[in-house]
DNA sequence: GAGACTATTATTAGAAA
DNA sequence: TTTTCTAATAATAGTCT
C-alpha cells in the first residue's frame, strides 16, 4: 500500500463523478447527523434534519423525533414570529379541495330540495299556527349551512393570510374558490 | 492578553451553564448549517434543518427551501417505502376534532329534528300518494349524513393506518372517537 | 447576544480494501 | 455501500473584548 493522500481542499460545487459524490455524501451525512445529535445533547435543543439524496432517497434524523420537531415547526407562523413559514401544501390542498367539493355539492342539493319543498308547500298549503311546515323541516338544514359557510370562510381567510400556505402566487384563489355566493340567507318565510 | 486556551474535549451531556450553552449553540449552529449547505452543494442533495433552542426559538435552513423539503418529506409514507414516517399531528388532530365535533352536533340536532318531525307528521297525518311529507324533506338530510359518515369513517381509517399519524399508542382511538354509532340508517318509512 | 484568538480536537479527501 | 488509512483542513472550547 502506498502512502495515502490525506485531505485536500475541495471546490464547493457539485461533484460530477457519481462514485466520488456518493462517498462524499456518505461521509458527510454521517458527520452532519452526528453533529446534530451532539448539538441536541449539549444544548438541549430539539432538532430535525431531512435529507434527500440526488437520487431521491430520504434520510432523516430527529431529536426527540423528526415528526415531533416538524410538527412543532408547522405550528409556527400563527403569530408574529414568522421567522419561518411552513407548508404542507399538497395534503392540505387536497383536504381543502375535498371540503370544498363536498360543500358545493351539499349546497346545490340543498337548494334543489328547498325549491322542491317550497313548491310542495304551496301546493299543499299546509299551515300550523302561523308557521309553515317548512319552518319545522328546513331550519336545521339552513342553520347548518350557514355554520359551515362561516367555517369555510374562516378557513379560507386563514389560508390566504399565509398561516398555513406559503407558495406565493395566491393560486389558492383560482384553484380552490369556494362558491360562497351560492349560499343565501334564510328566506323570509323561514325567519331564523 | 494571556495566551488563549485552545480547544478541549468536552463531555457529551447538557451544558449546565446557560451562558456557555448559548455560546456553544451559536457556534455549533453556524457550523452545522454551513455543513448542511456544503453537503447540498457538493452532493446535489435537498436538505432541511429545523432547530428549536432550549428556550424555544426556532432556527431553520433549507435547500432549496425548508418548506419544500418538509413538504416532500410529509408526502412520503403513502407507499411502501416507509423508511420514514411523517406527522403533522397537531394540526390534523385539531382539524379532525373540529370535524368530529361539528359532525356530532349536527347529528344530534338532526336526530332531534327528525323525532320532532315524526311527531308532527303523526299528528298531521299528511300523506302524498304513499309518500309522507317526511320523505320529501328528510331525504336530503339523511343522504348527507350517511355521506358524511362514510367520509369520516374513511378519514378515521386513513389516520389509523398511519398515513398521516405516527405517534404510536393509538391514542387517536381514545381522544377522537367519533360517535358513528349515533348515525342510524334511514327509517323504514324513508325507504332510501 | 457577536468577534477575535489559538491550541487542540474533529472531520474528511483521496486512495484502497 | 461502507470502512480504513493518513495527512491536510476545518471546527471549536476556552478566554477575552
Amino acid at each position: 500500500m502506498a502512502k495515502t493522500a490525506g485531505r485536500r481542499k475541495i471546490e464547493l460545487k457539485l461533484i460530477e463523478n457519481e462514485r466520488e459524490r456518493a462517498v462524499t455524501l456518505s461521509k458527510r451525512h454521517d458527520g452532519l447527523f452526528k453533529k446534530a445529535c451532539e448539538l441536541a445533547t449539549l444544548c438541549g435543543a430539539q432538532i430535525a434534519i431531512i435529507l434527500f439524496t440526488i437520487s431521491g432517497k430520504p434520510l432523516a434524523v430527529g431529536s426527540p423525533t423528526v415528526a415531533n420537531v416538524v410538527d412543532k415547526f408547522l405550528n409556527l407562523g400563527h403569530g408574529e414570529n414568522n421567522v419561518i413559514r411552513a407548508t404542507t401544501n399538497s395534503l392540505r390542498k387536497a383536504k381543502l379541495r375535498e371540503l370544498n367539493q363536498e360543500f358545493n355539492e351539499f349546497n346545490e342539493k340543498f337548494a334543489t330540495e328547498r325549491k322542491h319543498g317550497q313548491t310542495l308547500e304551496e301546493d299543499l298549503k299546509v299551515s300550523l299556527g302561523g308557521k309553515t311546515y317548512e319552518d319545522c323541516k328546513s331550519n336545521i338544514g339552513t342553520d347548518q349551512l350557514l355554520q359551515i359557510k362561516c367555517r369555510l370562510e374562516q378557513l379560507k381567510r386563514d389560508l390566504q393570510h399565509g398561516c398555513y400556505v406559503e407558495s406565493g402566487s395566491s393560486s389558492f384563489e383560482e384553484d380552490y374558490e369556494m362558491d360562497l355566493s351560492k349560499i343565501e340567507g334564510p328566506r323570509d318565510y323561514l325567519k331564523l
